[in-house]
DNA sequence: GAAATTTGCACAATCGATTGTGCTTATAAT
DNA sequence: ATTATAAGCACAATCGATTGTGCAAATTTC
């Protein structure tokens, strides 16, 4: 328990054995090469108290494998994307495998340096989750021969497992609907959607999902109903904002579309009187605990977190990363108050 | 952009060259090594064209450098972690290492046996949140010659970068204390505290000033108000609930030591009438967006991540990983409505 | 007791990049 | 026209582990 390092070529010398003994004891299959129980004994003893480690760059080299599986993500710092690195972690372990997540930041350069730093360290598979140009990682990785699978973004070159939209969005359209009330003002009477990117997949579904169910109860639907303003809080907050003031108060429903717009809007909303709240109906197309417990009650989209990775790690497991099908995953319905 | 993989040596043979001078080149150092610039053309063009990646296993074998960063937080899916997750990434990109972040669950042997896999895959530094037993993590890398500092909790071999708890907690408390107002009940007639392991150098320090300030104030502090009941939602809301019962009402203000125990302790409130809620001061000691827009003001502390770490990567950047010494970073007082 | 088999291990090549050293040419100095 | 200097590169060792192969000693078989 001294020597600054420890190598097998160390510990060889020490037990009197020579360096491929030693790996074949630590590496496990030292009963394949017939290595007495006695030699085994003495090396794993000595490998404790030199507190030997191997080095995987070492060891990923001669094997090519590395033993790790990566994931990357848009953000840490929001509970969906949280969420899917805990969940991930705990799958990948489960599997022997060593999870690294990386954040990209929405940044499409950012996202295919950090692929690309992924693929030097020959990780064995990737879930590339919410990627802003999922088709580009798929190219590198086809390159690189990095099994990969889309998660809540969806892509053509690869599998893709993605939250049902389309349903979500509508269940929530529909709970918002029906659940709010009328309102004089011919403009306010409608609900309006708030947030996301109208070049995002997940976004234009929801507003396909909004639209059609705004279309049946209401007969058309504005233009000025959709507002993809991007995914940030002040932007959704200026948005709302914004609405708010030609609209000349709340509309009658809100659909938001995210908990990060989400945060932006509540920063306007609480400078309303409870009053005009109580007036809306809120919705929002993703979850977060504390959001259930706001001054107003708050419909939410719960995606299904644990649900799309197991569908995930169902197609890396049975290595179905070449058929490149889109798995739809229902979320949940979160009604609270 | 055909070839299953590349390496120097595939790179040498098409372009006529030496696999050294290949890597002269990709390295970036061709131009100490004097190679030629029309060299230097040709063998970049190729790597492009071939997709070259550069195996950071063999690499970090040869120069014994991985590139990697690595953090261990307790979990993913909690603002303030994955805050230091995110702000973490950003600082380490800035130094041109590769940020890796991995969660151990409060789980003492994951917590190892993660620590452990990062020194064989050779992280080149490590930053220790909120360990369990950070004392055994520091074992484990002095052995290694892995430079540490620990975040958020300390420890006693290695420089430590926390929050400052008592200073924190007292502002809180004293806060708390000035903000609520008297009850009949004298059992009630005083703050309780809430979460937070007692095991835990942080939770005795919040809970050190917490009792200081309610001594100087009430004269006495008694055991029933200081209720560390872990990190868990479930327990934080069976606890509050059976204050609740035994006190025959909510106390005159409430100290909630994480967002964790904030997410079950309002599960609880949840129930009871806005009036019982108006009656009680609320405080707690960590920060999330959407809990400053609750049904009932909330007073918060709001760890200061940005200047947590970047103290923590002075250390590393000037060295000063083998001082020990604490480092306490005040937290913000978050006051909102 | 000789032949066959098994046991227990060592040797050496290999993974892909880096780097100290040294060998040719080409250019410059005298 | 030599000699000194520099330019441009190739060679080979090395990092630490894994693994196909081979060989001597021990054991079993007949």
């Amino acid at each position: 328990m001294k020597s600054r390092k420890s190598t097998i070529y160390d510990l060889a010398a020490l037990a009197g054995v020579s360096p491929s003994t030693v790996s074949a004891v630590l590496s496990g299959n030292w009963r394949e090469r017939r290595i007495a129980e006695s030699t085994v004994l003495k090396v794993q003893l000595l490998a404790d108290s030199n507190m030997y480690s191997v080095n995987r760059q070492a060891s990923g080299l001669r094997t090519s494998r590395s033993g790790l599986s990566g994931m990357i993500i848009p953000l840490h710092d929001n509970r969906f994307f949280s969420e899917m690195a805990q969940v991930f972690e705990g799958m990948a372990r489960a599997r022997g495998w060593h999870p690294i997540v990386v954040s990209t930041l929405r940044d499409p350069a950012l996202e295919m340096e950090t692929v690309r730093a992924l693929i030097s360290y020959r990780v064995e598979h990737l879930l590339v989750v919410g990627a802003t140009d999922p088709d580009s990682v798929s190219r590198l990785c086809h390159t690189h021969g990095v099994s990969h699978v889309n998660v809540d973004l969806p892509g053509t070159m690869a599998p893709s497992v993605i939250s049902d939209n389309y349903w979500g969005s509508q269940q929530l359209t529909e709970l918002l609907i029906n659940r709010s009330r009328a309102i004089r003002s011919r403009k306010r009477n409608r609900p309006y959607f708030i947030g996301g990117l109208s070049s995002d997949h997940a976004t234009q579904r929801r507003m396909e999902a909004f639209s059609d169910s705004v279309q049946n109860h209401f007969g058309e639907v504005l233009p000025a109903q959709l507002n993809a303003c991007g995914y940030d809080g002040e932007r959704a907050e200026s948005t709302v904002r914004a609405l708010h003031a030609n609209l000349g108060g709340l509309p009658r429903a809100l659909f938001i579309n995210s908990t990060i717009a989400l945060e932006g809007v509540i920063r306007f909303l609480s400078e309303l009187p409870s009053e005009e709240l109580a007036a809306c109906t809120f919705g929002c197309y993703d979850w977060d605990p504390f959001a259930s417990y706001l001054r107003f009650p708050l419909l939410m989209v719960r995606q299904n977190v644990q649900g799309l990775l197991e569908e995930t790690f169902r197609i890396i497991d049975e290595d179905l990363v070449g058929e490149m099908p889109v798995r739809e995953i229902k979320p949940l319905i979160v009604l609270t108050q």
